[in-house]
DNA sequence: ATGAAAGCGCTAACAC
DNA sequence: GTGTTAGCGCTTTCAT
């Protein structure tokens, strides 16, 4: 039988109601001495608080959840350490819950895993909620907001601009002498690819350069979507620079230019989007539109809060962050 | 205020008793009629179980916690997705909480945020717990296995045996006419390092190699320790093969070697350690003795199955996983 | 400052 | 097969 509050009032000589008030700091309601007793009782006893108890009365709990999707891209990592450090400085715990992207029955799972405690928030990155589980995350009641991925509905969320990042992506060839400049991996998903793109055609189109359709090789931002579409270019393309989706798929990209014999950056360069420690291992090291993930989850955890202080309950935020180029070592200037 | 089994009673028109049969699929004790009113209730209303209520009263929860250290190897997701497909399919949810591997602070937290609750089980994924926090562990009379990570004490887990992946890659190498044979990354931490330590130098020892202290570069298996290992080898290095302490690892010593123009296998062989997805996007390939990760979090799940089933409330196995050479395009055979 | 008592939502005997 | 009842361990009025 687990150690409880009555075990240590009983040992202490006080009354359950002391010892719940002391283990849960109500600095007000008594003195120094009743504290030490029953706080060296406690750990004699090798007391530990039953959280489920606690939720059931409070109707609420200092732990934030993260669903995630399990795709094999590594973004998610640093939007992980992001919302940990903020909710550990808040003084909330962390629990993380993983969902195939797609797959709606799993998606419910996931969520019922954090809905059915009375958790202080979710978090959901870059998940595709199907209309039924976006339905029954609302009914819960319990502030939530998207990461990494934006809406053009009133949904909560914080994410880079995609058409930014597809313009800038651009843009940077563009400035450095490109105007042969394909797209590889991106997907078709009306949130993130759909507007990169937009942002790349815009771009093209503010230099007057007039867009082939094979420059545009849709993916999944998998490596095996870099590969194939560098594959789908061809050993004799005419494109002097591509945008990959992602990190990986600009690896896949490299590696099939390389397969190829196409030297990077010397006949192709190419433009990586994410910027994570991917960027910096291969040879050469990838330029990038970086986007400032750890930073999402630090503002994710912070929305979740302010929901929950002015008592809203519901997140009304859709932020775009800034992103950036980093210059590294696959982008030449064309002469 | 959120519905509950009253609610669902009251409309229907039984006892909460009912109502809880029928959502806990007590089968035996309702009619089918009565399921159904109850089940259509429950949805019209947005029904939520509110599982706090449950595990205050049932003590136990059908959550399994994986704690996980924030280590930058990617290993990790593969037992997570082990963990997670054998979960599923055993009815059991899971919860990720994140751990610094080192802080005792930190371990502390994570650790009571899966014990505050009633969870089924605990999976530690190569943490190494400080006395302190494996005796609060302990207390907590939930059963743990330990993953990807071996003890010479009592302690459950699953892992690969190190000894054997340190004899296994040097023996690779042997086996293809390579003498001087170093090895980089590897810790120092008694549980993994120095175990596939001890698996190297008995293999250069059955092939009458003696050893050279620089041969040897100990690091902590990141990209930085395998660069850094590759320097101090330095450009004229005698050696023909390294063995590297994890992927991440062997990218640094080939992306060191490339930079040294050494040519990766023609002048060195490198043996990577864990087999991930990283060694398939390298160029060349990197040949690896690759752990099953997967299977060691199907396991570790079966093991708390069986000691919650068998009532020992403490997983007692500790078994090691067989590992395999994969063979790719990073080491040549010597003539 | 402390105690007594009610109750959070659910399950599990125990009756019938 | 279904209703009744008694808690699970904790927090929170309400007294004092």
């Amino acid at each position: 039988m687990a150690v409880t509050i009555k075990d240590i009032a009983r040992k202490v000589g006080v009354a359950p109601s002391t010892v719940s008030r002391v283990l849960s700091n109500k600095s007000k309601y008594y003195t120094s001495e009743t504290a030490e007793m029953v706080r060296n009782a406690a750990k004699e006893l090798g007391y530990k608080k039953n959280q489920a108890a606690v939720e059931l009365v409070k109707k609420r709990s200092n732990v934030i959840a993260a669903v995630v999707s399990s795709v094999k891209t590594n973004f998610a990592e640093q939007i992980i350490d992001g919302i940990q450090q903020e909710a550990r400085q808040n003084g909330y715990n962390l629990i993380i819950v993983y969902s195939g992207s797609a797959d709606p029955e799993e998606q419910r799972h996931a969520l019922l895993t954090a809905i059915e405690r009375p958790v202080m928030g979710i978090l959901l990155l870059s998940i595709a909620l199907t209309d039924d589980n976006l339905a029954l995350l609302q009914s819960s009641d319990v502030p939530y907001c998207f990461l990494s991925m934006g809406f053009d509905d009133d949904r909560p969320f914080i994410s880079s601009d995609d058409e930014a990042i597809g313009y800038q992506a651009t843009k940077l060839l563009i400035n450095k002498g490109h105007r042969k400049i394909g797209i590889a991996g991106i997907d078709q998903y009306p949130y993130t690819g759909r507007r990169r793109l937009e942002g790349y055609k815009k771009a093209l189109k503010e230099a007057d350069i007039t867009v082939s359709q094979d420059w545009i090789q849709p993916g999944d931002y998998s490596y095996a979507s870099g590969e194939a579409a560098m594959k789908a270019f061809g050993k004799h393309t005419e494109l002097t620079g591509v945008i990959a989706a992602s990190d990986m798929t600009a690896i896949g990209v490299l590696n099939q230019a390389n397969s190829f014999g196409i030297a990077v950056p010397t006949d192709l360069s190419i433009v990586s989007i994410d910027g994570t420690e991917m960027c910096n291992i291969t040879r050469p090291q990838l330029t990038s539109i970086s986007q400032d993930f750890f930073q999402m989850g630090v503002i994710g955890v912070q929305m979740l809060q302010q929901s929950v202080a002015d008592g809203s309950e519901r997140v009304d935020s859709q932020q775009f962050l800034p992103v950036s180029a980093v210059n590294r070592k696959s982008v030449r200037t064309l002469d």
